[in-house]
DNA sequence: CCACATTCTGACACCGGTGTCATAATGTGG
DNA sequence: CCACATTATGACACCGGTGTCAGAATGTGG
């Protein structure tokens, strides 16, 4: 059975090449005789068209690229999914790519990926979005992109994050109003802006409500549940432990909160503990976790949604946005009882 | 400035495009000299091959995608991670595309996909894998495809699977050995084979131990934490209570463990909780969750690899095979203490 | 130095569509 | 019924590579 090509199609219809691609791509100026005629050979044939050749016509693949590389597998589905929602809406189809930041292997990488298949444009995903080196080759490159959850400031490209450093705020401060004055902190991977920002506003909340910081009580994590779990014994090994604990994302948090639970603390009574991310583990735990909602989602269904809108040259102006991030207070935080 | 063809580099290396293909493929019988020139006009121009060209040319486009419909996040990222993990070993890509089992608009929605993107081939996840139209779908087009956790036979097709129905078995069997005699059990979704095959490993357990089957303690669900948190609800209203709670998969376990803990029931000492996949949740978790390893990564990647090398006419034979799935015993479950 | 094998190289068709433009068919108003 | 606008259709080049094959350049043995 030979191969259905655009070429047998016509032939069968008794028409040329190019009304069959009329036919294809609904557009106008075709009698209705004769789209009733190819369509039904359609059928009659079982034709699929080569989407490459079509690529190869017009200069598109219809296919996002998303970069990643992150610790948290959550913070990835959840990427995934707004990403995938705005390229569906548009028709166009994702293609997932984890790389690692670290190494000058990134770019060769890169080149590599762009060599193998065509991309028409790229979400960059914390740490990448972040990647000065990263967004001057793809400029030079002339590839579109979009930034998500970027800290740096780049006034060409699309970028859509979330307020993190007031996030880390609101939450710290809704530990201090609690009572709680002395207040853990589990910092996130250094290669990631957020780490940074969310550092700071538990800092600024500490200044604000005249607590004094103590670089005793912070701990270093990587995002990971198992830097979490390291940086929790850490934590709960101090004298006095601290009467909350304040995780920069919920896998963290949840890791602190699984070894207090063994070591026979109660949360919250005899400890406080509080995520950031709105992870799907921070309700599916007991107690669950007072956290920071990001709208993560969002955030990349937006990002996604501009570059495509960029990709089609509807959009000439740079699209830029901050979302908020909210507060959820759950079980996992309360009154700090003092000890008689 | 105008875009970098294999023509430009020809012309300015002065030779001719057959040769820059060479050059680019690394093929044989070039000069060292020639392919020397050819190199540095590569980076003089900065140029990089258009892969749909390429792709057109040699009826490849080198993405394999990637089939799903599952309420259970953590599963999809192990079966993306292990399908990327066999692409990126044979320079493929990995397109993702999520969509819903039920509904005729499926066939459509592949047709649609497949007009959007050419792909060398599929992998089918879960509901997918069982789905015999898709299957005659896919053949009748030709397109090469590879299913992971499918309990339906096909002689033509790649499938790799693992060993649910006796995970199943030995799970039951383990809290049977704990003395527990009234074990609850909770579905997953009626759409995939793994409910069925879990279920039964279940029921054989109970009859092998003579122990009888009460349909009271099964509840239904669906593989989603809430299908979990509702099945829990119902197990734990029961009178008198279950003494151990077996979940089709670890998401509802923790469903399971979040309400008993709420209601301050101890586990594993009032009631054994055991899960089955092994997520990550499973060890995130006080107790610890007693579950089944199914080695989702490792069932991904080796049918993508096939697939591959199906697709490369390296391999005619069809692989399929079945891995073992592993008890794995954590804190949440232990010998049952009869009420005084 | 010649006959022959071997290594390089390029011309050209082709992959399967789309864009441009000329021309054929049809419709409309006077 | 004609002049003209409008709609419908097809011829052909082109997108940017790869495969085939012929011919040129070079190497080898006698």
């Amino acid at each position: 059975m030979k191969k259905v090509t655009i070429n047998s199609v016509a032939t069968y219809a008794g028409v040329s090449k190019k009304t069959v691609s009329r036919v294809l791509n609904n557009e106008p100026n075709v009698s209705p005789a004769t789209r009733e005629k190819v369509l039904k050979v359609f059928k009659e044939l079982d034709y699929t068209p080569n989407p490459i050749a079509r690529g190869l016509a017009r200069n598109r693949s219809f296919i996002i690229g998303c970069l990643y590389d992150n610790p948290s597998k959550s913070y990835i589905t959840r990427v995934q999914s707004g990403a995938l929602e705005a390229c569906h809406k548009h028709n166009y189809n994702l293609l997932i790519h984890p790389c690692e930041l670290r190494g000058e292997a990134l770019i060769e990488n890169i080149e590599h990926l762009l060599t193998t298949s065509r991309l028409d444009g790229m979400v960059l995903t914390p740490p990448f979005s972040d990647s000065q080196e990263l967004i001057a080759f793809l400029k030079r490159k002339k590839i579109h992109f979009a930034r998500v959850a970027s800290a740096i400031e780049d006034k060409d490209s699309i970028s859509v994050r979330s307020n993190d450093e007031q996030g880390a705020f609101e939450i710290t401060e809704h530990l201090i109003k609690l009572g709680h004055t002395s207040i853990a902190f589990i910092k996130g991977h250094p290669d990631h802006s957020a780490t940074e920002q969310r550092f700071s506003g538990y800092q600024r909340a500490l200044t604000v409500h005249n607590i004094e910081f103590d670089s005793e009580l912070v701990a270093e994590g990587n995002f990971s549940y198992h830097s979490g779990a390291d940086s929790a014994k850490e934590i709960l090994d101090l004298q006095p432990t601290p009467s909350a604990v304040f995780a920069s994302n919920d896998y963290m948090a949840a890791a602190v909160l699984k070894l207090a639970t063994q070591r026979q603390l109660q949360v919250p009574k005899d400890i406080s503990i509080a995520g950031f991310d709105n992870a799907p583990i921070a309700r599916h735990i007991w107690p669950g976790l007072t956290t920071i909602a990001q709208p993560v989602e969002e955030m990349t269904r937006q990002a996604v949604e501009q570059l495509i809108l960029q990709i089609s040259d509807e959009q000439t102006s740079v699209y830029q946005a901050t979302l908020e991030a909210k507060l959820i207070t759950r079980e996992s935080t309360a009154k700090h009882l003092v000890d008689d």
